[in-house]
DNA sequence: CGCTGATATCAGCAAGTGGTGATGTGAGAG
DNA sequence: CTCTCACATCACCACTTGCTGATATCAGCG
């Protein structure tokens, strides 16, 4: 079956920072400190942006100390991985079944 | 290297209208009309959507009489499908990884 | 405890986005 | 040719969303 992608989730990654951060976070676990100087973006504007990637379930929180750390929630993006691939699979398939004008 | 995913692309599926175009399009090729019936969407929205989706480059156009049919692009979905997996491969690595406190 | 630095939250503003009705365009039927 | 139907575009409104400054919270240090 076409296991239904969840807009949610792609939604969060729509947006181009938030893509960069997951990049990011793809390399190395870093702290939300470690992000505003790779971004260049503002502390307020980064938080409301991991606070978007934690309620998509996309990366979890880990706190060490004062800092509190993003860590990439891989299991997510290998299940969009299949998502997706299973929709390609679909869609090669899907160009001899037209349905008939009406 | 990490393939950096374009944001226009991924922006364009995570509403969940277009997202069921798509799912419905992975299934069969389908004209406005059909997707009008589908989707209980009017026929100018469905159209605007369309729009979003044609300029992401998700689907093609095939005009058959009056009708336009939409394709989708498999090679598009595909490519998402292999950068979320090389996300996610980096992602599970990316854990030890951690970045020392500044 | 009081201070400092790291984050999160809140309020407000500007810009982008989706939905809808009116209208334009173009192909096929009569 | 004219009418109809499929589809696209335009104009407008409502809502959402990103960004920012101000403020709250919370951990560690002296």
């Amino acid at each position: 079956m076409l296991t239904s992608v969840d807009p949610d989730v792609i939604r969060a990654l729509g947006d181009p920072l938030r893509l960069r951060i997951v990049t990011l976070l793809a390399r190395e676990t870093l702290c939300t400190t470690h992000l505003v100087e790779e971004t260049g973006a503002k502390q307020t504007n980064l938080s409301n942006h991991m606070k978007v990637l934690r309620e998509a379930g996309i990366v979890e929180t880990e706190p060490c100390g004062r800092y509190t750390y993003y860590r990439l929630k891989s299991e997510v993006l290998a299940g969009l991985s299949g998502q997706f691939a299973e929709l390609a699979a679909a869609a090669r398939t899907a160009a001899e079944n037209k349905r008939a004008c009406p």
